[in-house]
Parts: C-alpha cells; sequence; structure tokens
RNA sequence: GCUCGCGUGGCUCAGUGGUAGAGCACUUCCUUGGUAAGGAAGAGGUCACGGGUUCAAUUCCCGUCGCGAGCUCCA
C-alpha cells in the first residue's frame, strides 16, 4: 500500500463514497458539493431529499467495499471549460458548475471517472479502486452550508475516517472511545463537579466539589500572582452603555452581549473586564515610575453564545477569567513579555501539561494603530520569544485589530491541543480611553496595554483539565484527598476518626467511610470516586501506627507509617505552592 | 441561528396507541466485614413543555425549550 500516500487515498476515498452514495440511491437526484481530505479522513458534502441515517451509512460503506472489489480503473480526462460545463450540466450536478464557474477561464478542467462516476477533480488519484484498502469507517452525517455560507443551502456532509490499514484504523477508533470516556461532561456528571440546568443554557452550576476546585485553581492562579507581582481588582457587572461605546465593544460585540434598561437607561452585561480596569488606570494620575501595573481581575463575564454553539464547559454563556490588564511603556514590552511567558509555562508545569506550541500572530489587514506600533509590537512579542529560546510559529496576519497576539496551545493527555494562554498587545484601549502617564521628563506618554491569560476562561479550563487528567485530580486539587475505611467500625471507628481529625488538623480534606457497608463495596465506592488514597485501618494497623494504602487506579496495597504519610502529604501538597523569587 | 438526531424515576438506559420497567443510587432491617457490588424489604415517574389527531397519546403530527454531532459565529 505504500504506492500512495494516504492524502490520496483519502481523497480516492472521498470519490469513492460519493459513487457509492449514487448507487445506493440510484433513484433520486443526488449532488454533490465538495469532498475533500480532512485530519483523519474526509468527507462529502451531498445534496439530496433523503435525510441520511445510520443505516444508510452501513449501505453506503458496504457499497464503497463493493466497489473497491470491481477494481475498477480511474482515469483522468481534461475537459474545456464550457465542455465541463455543459456535461456536468446535462449531470444535473449544479453545484459542480458553480465550482467550475469559479476556476479562472483560461486553466483546464480536470476529471475523474471511475466505472459510471465521473467527478470534477484536479487530483491526484489511485489508478484503480481497487488500490484502496477498507481501512475506513463512515462515521457521522452533518449539516454544513453550500460553500461555508450561512446564506446558502445546507447540504448533508457525509464524515469518514481513513487509514492506511486496518490496525491504524482500530487505534484510531480506540482513541475516540477513549476521549468519549473522558468527555468532562460525562466525567463532571459522574463525579458530582457540575451539571446544566433548562433555566439557563450555557451556565454550568458547579457543585460542592466542582466548586472546590475550581476555587483552588483561582487560588493556585492568586500565589502566582502574589509572586508576580500582580494587584487584584474588583470591578462591576453592570455597565452604562456609554462606557461601551468609549471601548467600542457597542460596535464591534453587541450582538454578544445582555443589554437591560432601567431607569431610562440602557445597561450592558460585562463581556470583558478591560473597559473597567481603563477606567480604573484613568481614574487617577500615574508615573512612569508606576509601570508596568497590572490589574488582575477574577470577574465574572457573560457573552451571549448563538444556543448551537454552547458546548458543555467549552463554550458558554457565562464564566470568569484569570485575566489581567498590565498598563506600560513600549520599551517595557519585552521584559513583560518574557516575564509573562515564564508565568504561564510555569502555571503549566504544575498541571502536568508537557507540550505546547506557541504561535505569533501579526498584524491582519484591518487592523488599528500605524505600522511603526505594529512594528514595535510585533518585535518586542519576536525578542522576548526569541530570548526565551522556545520554539514557536507565526501566523501572519492573524492578530487581533488592536495588536499582536501570541497563543499558546497545549497538548493533553491524548495529544489533542488546546488553547488556554493568551498574550494580546493593545493600542486601541489605550486610546479610546485616553490614558496617559506622566514620563521622566514630566511630560505625557501614552502607555500600552498588555491583556492576558494563563488558563483563559477557568470554565474552559476546568473542562480541558478534567480531560486531561481523566476525572483523577492530583492531590493537591482533589475535593477529597484520601478515604478512611475502618476494617470493623465497632472496633476501629474511633481510631479511625482520631486519625482523620489529626489530617484535619493539618490541612487535609479526608473522611471517614463509617457507613455500614462491606470492604468490597465501599473499595468500589472510593475508586469510582476517583480519590487518590484509600486508607484502610484494622488490628495490624492501629497496633503499628500504620495505614495500609491503596492509590487510584491501583491494585497493589501498600503500607505507611503515619508519619511517612503525613510527610508524603505534604509533599504533594506542597505543589500547590509556586517557586519563590531570588 | 441553520441541518440532522435525541429528551422516560437522582444517574445509565429498556419499552408501548389502552397513562410504565430494569440496574445503580436512596430509605429501613439483617449482616461486623482486610481492598471493585453481602442479603432482604421499601419508597420514588404529569414519560421535557404546549397544542393537534384519536374513543384513548408517554407512543403519531406540529410548535416551544433543552441537549448532542456538525455548519456558521468566536471584533
Amino acid at each position: 500500500m505504500a504506492k500512495f500516500d494516504i492524502e490520496t487515498i483519502r481523497h480516492s476515498s472521498a470519490h469513492l463514497m460519493a459513487q457509492a452514495i449514487e448507487r445506493v440511491f440510484p433513484n433520486e437526484k443526488v449532488q454533490f458539493g465538495v469532498g475533500p481530505v480532512i485530519e483523519n479522513g474526509f468527507y462529502y458534502d451531498v445534496e439530496m431529499t433523503t435525510r441520511l441515517s445510520e443505516e444508510h451509512l452501513q449501505k453506503i460503506e458496504d457499497e464503497m467495499k463493493s466497489i473497491i472489489k470491481e477494481k475498477l480503473p480511474i482515469e483522468r480526462t481534461v475537459m474545456k471549460r464550457d465542455e465541463a460545463i455543459s456535461f456536468f450540466k446535462g449531470k444535473g450536478q449544479d453545484l459542480k458548475v458553480e465550482l467550475i464557474e469559479a476556476i479562472p477561464e483560461d486553466e483546464e478542467i480536470g476529471c475523474y471517472g471511475q466505472g459510471e462516476f465521473i467527478d470534477l477533480c484536479r487530483g491526484p488519484h489511485v489508478e484503480n479502486t481497487g488500490d484502496l484498502p477498507q481501512s475506513f469507517k463512515l462515521l457521522s452525517v452533518a449539516g454544513a452550508y453550500w460553500r461555508g455560507d450561512e446564506k446558502r443551502q445546507m447540504l448533508q456532509r457525509v464524515y469518514a475516517v481513513q487509514f492506511k490499514d486496518k490496525k491504524e484504523l482500530k487505534s484510531h477508533l480506540n482513541f475516540l472511545e477513549e476521549a468519549k470516556k473522558r468527555d468532562h461532561r460525562k466525567l463532571g456528571k459522574e463525579l458530582g463537579l457540575f451539571h446544566f440546568e433548562n433555566f439557563s443554557p450555557g451556565a454550568p452550576f458547579f457543585m460542592p466539589k466542582g466548586a472546590f476546585v475550581y476555587n483552588n485553581l483561582v487560588e493556585y492562579i492568586r500565589r502566582l500572582y502574589r509572586i508576580y507581582d500582580y494587584d487584584e481588582v474588583i470591578t462591576p457587572q453592570v455597565l452604562d452603555s456609554d462606557l461601551w461605546q468609549t471601548s467600542g465593544h457597542y460596535e464591534h460585540y453587541k450582538e454578544n452581549m445582555f443589554f437591560s434598561k432601567i431607569d431610562e437607561r440602557e445597561y450592558a452585561v460585562k463581556p470583558m473586564n478591560c473597559p473597567c480596569h481603563m477606567l480604573m488606570f484613568a481614574h487617577y494620575k500615574y508615573s512612569y515610575r508606576d509601570l508596568p501595573m497590572r490589574y488582575a481581575d477574577f470577574g465574572r463575564l457573560h457573552r451571549y453564545e448563538k444556543a448551537g454553539a454552547l458546548a458543555g464547559l467549552t463554550r458558554v454563556r457565562t464564566f470568569c477569567q484569570d485575566d489581567a490588564h498590565i498598563f506600560l511603556a513600549l520599551d517595557q514590552i519585552q521584559d513583560e513579555i518574557k516575564r509573562t511567558m515564564e508565568m504561564i509555562l510555569t502555571a503549566y508545569k504544575v498541571f502536568d501539561f508537557k507540550n505546547f506550541k506557541i504561535n505569533l500572530s501579526t498584524r491582519p489587514e484591518k487592523k488599528a494603530g500605524s505600522d511603526e506600533e505594529w512594528d514595535i509590537a510585533e518585535n518586542a512579542l519576536k525578542q522576548a520569544l526569541d530570548a526565551s529560546g522556545l520554539e514557536y510559529f507565526i501566523k501572519e496576519g492573524d492578530g487581533a485589530f488592536y495588536g499582536p497576539k501570541i497563543d499558546i496551545d497545549v497538548a493533553d493527555a491524548i495529544n489533542r491541543y488546546h488553547q488556554l494562554g493568551t498574550i494580546q498587545l493593545d493600542f486601541q484601549l489605550p486610546q479610546r480611553f485616553d490614558l496617559k502617564f506622566t514620563t521622566k521628563d514630566g511630560g505625557e506618554e501614552r502607555p500600552v496595554v498588555v491583556h492576558r491569560a494563563l488558563l483563559g476562561s477557568l470554565e474552559r479550563f476546568f473542562g480541558v483539565y478534567l480531560e486531561h487528567v481523566g476525572g483523577v485530580f492530583p492531590f493537591w486539587l482533589a475535593p477529597e484527598q484520601a478515604v478512611i475505611v475502618p476494617v470493623n467500625q465497632d472496633v476501629h471507628g474511633e481510631y479511625a476518626a482520631n486519625l482523620q481529625k489529626e489530617l484535619f488538623n493539618k490541612g487535609y480534606r479526608v473522611r471517614v467511610d463509617d457507613r455500614n457497608e462491606s470492604m468490597g463495596y465501599k473499595t468500589r465506592q472510593i475508586q469510582k470516586a476517583k480519590v487518590p488514597f484509600m486508607l484502610v485501618i484494622g488490628d495490624r494497623e492501629m497496633e503499628n501506627a500504620t495505614v495500609s494504602v491503596r492509590k487510584h487506579g491501583e491494585k497493589r496495597t501498600f503500607t505507611w507509617s503515619n508519619e511517612e504519610m503525613f510527610e508524603k502529604f505534604k509533599t504533594l501538597d506542597d505543589v500547590k505552592y509556586p517557586a519563590q523569587i531570588d
């Protein structure tokens, strides 16, 4: 199978699927849109009256396999534009005609045919349907706008995965299974961390255990703030629309905001903290000596996201960011970026994210600010990254209109990437709010603003992290760190309760399971709750001042003396304290 | 917002044009147990909501809300 690369195989398989669809529905006018190769497979967009279901997918898949067995030769033909247009018109393939019309006049039109099926295509393809491996699977069908335009009709998009052999296909399907098991929505419900209610779509309800973890994440970030010299502020939830006019959100972001009218005044619920921080900076007069000034804010944000865009904790309507805005002079950018990168990577290490991609996005076509400012800003970001020695990628033209940015995508335990941290330079807001600071020579200068977040949205991070650890929180974050199980409640219960008290007084979250249930039952429950340690206490342990330990996910047990346990717990818990500065 | 699918006790899910069932969880009793379910009994549901068809709707149809897979969006 080394004869063709996987791209070609997937591409030809897309044609194969189209041919199969036509055969499975001989009495129907099936129109084809585009059928490109994507990561792990391919899809084809079709327009037809039958709504494709699971059973249809199976039939199509079977038909594809039989076309492979027919070993149809795949042949390329070239047509002139007019010829191609009338050919596809004749076949009723209006969508294809539209595609051809979009091709420049002087270009020749390539087509590939296999048996009765012929498709517009640039190629390349395998030489024979018999060359195609059967290592594919049709996964799903979903709506997709023709040409990605929400004003055009919606087609049915059939998704498939395809690999070079069955082994790879199987491992990919296993990966999908694994991902399903780790789904944060599932884990959140199972572990009693959070859930949703119909009364407020896109708004998670964090139950006590979930709230504990959530707050502990915030506490960790606060500890970093202490070291990195941030000042936390608290700002209002609802502000007059005039403010959003000034900030530009009213103009650019109105569709995503919640409004309310009271006392004949229009208010908006804040979708971002930045305007509040701009007001704070503008409220007093500051000197160059005060910069950089760092305002951190865990304020609650609300953004109206379209109903169809909501998804678990990854896309919500109410959330909070580990947000901060840094006010600084132009020549302080580079140092500050370096510092911020260091801070971000410190946090990722603690959360056990090992791989990440750093992207630097530069000026887009539609941008605010002068080219000189952009030069300074982009160079500062570049130099800071270069100095850090980290590998990064440049995304040309992908910056925000108000300034360039650095995004960090981290890989989770099953190697899926998620964008978490972001560092964005902003020239716009300081201007809109007419921010100034006094310079050394007594003059005035406009500060630059850096928006930055380490975890991004706490909600989203919670979801990503929950999937990363598969629901098994590390000791320092676990809502329940250990459960003590007395072998016999009457004999060992009191001793267990005393040990629990001692651990409680040392600051640990430990519970005694004194329910009238068997040990096997309790073990199962504790394992399912993914508690880091189960501590069993019976005669042996009472006598020797030890505990029988079972770590989550392990079958074997071992013994710790109480002293060893205290020591071990302390080490594991200390992770939450970031390294101190020199 | 759009397309398709889904919505049944707290959870996971069966099921039916004649108003419902399992397992887990919960309650009580028995059991005093050494590492993934000891035993028994019991309680718990306007079958998401609103309308329509029908003698009869949880089941069929329409609408609303919510969820899921995508599309679009994510200055």
